[in-house]
DNA sequence: GTCTATAAATTGATAGAC
DNA sequence: GTCTATCAATTTATAGAC
């Protein structure tokens, strides 16, 4: 603040380089969160992946719950992107698709950190993490305003509970199916995400 | 050896305290493993809740990957239990019905060890344990066998690829939705079970 | 086989120079 | 802010007495 007074709307080069290097981190932890878990995560390999030392990463993020909080946070952001960028004239169970349809193409390329264990201290610190929290509600209400409408058109079945409905769409984003036909080879990544995407809305059971 | 010759059909006592011992070692890395998975499981807190000394359970399984192995056989044996005992005269999909509900109320009954991720080391030990390996074929090959005569009958859709389905369903024992209705604490196990397993069969769309 | 005590390795986090 | 070097705590695994 030694220079101009409007400085937010003009972020000075450093600050751009800060930022794109805090990016760059977060980026990174988030791709290992999808590929190994926050246990088998270490901080070690963050640093290395992203090419700086591992102190240098300690002065941006205080710990590494904190690191794979902030992974997270950028998961809310990019799915809330993802919601606000949904065509507004599909009927509402084609959104739903159109969102389970995106979380399964993310998880195939790598970018899907899968769901903290229930007493992982990741979990707790998210608990813990505003940031968050209210991403995850907007995100929880945007989605449940799209299944009661789909249940209200009678294309979503009206006896499930909504929150058996989110709670299903949150878990087949990191649906560990798409993974073991992935390794299989036998069908290309749109093929597994249209398997997994019927299986998700058409069941298993013929129609 | 220093008895009788006919050995194998009557075990000693010491052998029965042994074997029990063992048991009740699996049984508690079984429960750790479905509560908090591999990673952060320890040996301590295994042979704590045990109540023997962390060097006594090494007596039994020399690495804490061979532990969670013979878990994960454990629970395998156990799998193929349930298939023998499963009604001959069911339809086939009856019976995939029946397996995948077993396995959501074993989950429930936090006995169920989610999926070790892809490079896990828990994973490569079982990728080299004959008697997991073998377990799991042998799963695979009665549950396709069912699968197969579902699609045959044209109760389960038959444009899925049946190792869709099969891994669908192994991937339904650990479904964490579960858990997540379980602790909003809306619906009672049996609920949980109908819920899950419907979506599971019958899909999120209206039929 | 079971125990206490300890080794050996990993890893989250920090000190301090530049 | 970034680095090298190191600390401190955890955890897997073992030594050795009984």
């Amino acid at each position: 603040m030694t220079t101009a007074a409007s400085a937010p709307a003009k972020p000075s080069f450093k600050e751009q380089m800060l930022q794109a290097r805090e990016e760059a981190i977060v980026q990174t932890a988030n791709r290992l969160l999808a590929e190994k878990g926050f246990e088998s995560m270490t901080v070690d390999e963050v640093a290395a992946s992203v090419g700086i030392a591992k102190a240098s990463l300690y002065k941006h993020f205080p710990s590494k719950e904190d690191l794979a909080a902030a992974a997270m946070v950028r998961l809310m952001q990019r799915t809330q992107d993802v919601l606000a960028s949904v065509q507004v004239d599909q009927k509402p169970i084609d959104k739903l698709r159109a969102v389970a349809r995106w979380s399964m193409e993310a998880q195939l390329a790598g970018e899907m950190p899968s769901l903290p264990h229930q007493n992982s201290s990741l979990r707790a610190a998210l608990m813990n993490n505003r940031g968050y929290l209210d991403r995850l509600v907007a995100i929880s209400d945007t989605l449940g305003g799209w299944i009661q409408a789909a249940q209200a058109d009678g294309t979503l079945n009206p006896k499930l509970p909504a929150i058996a409905v989110l709670y299903t769409l949150f878990a087949r984003a990191c649906d560990p199916v798409l993974g073991f036909l992935k390794s299989s080879g036998l069908q290309s990544d749109a093929e597994i995400v249209d398997l997994v995407l019927g299986t998700c809305f058409d069941g298993l059971a013929s129609r």
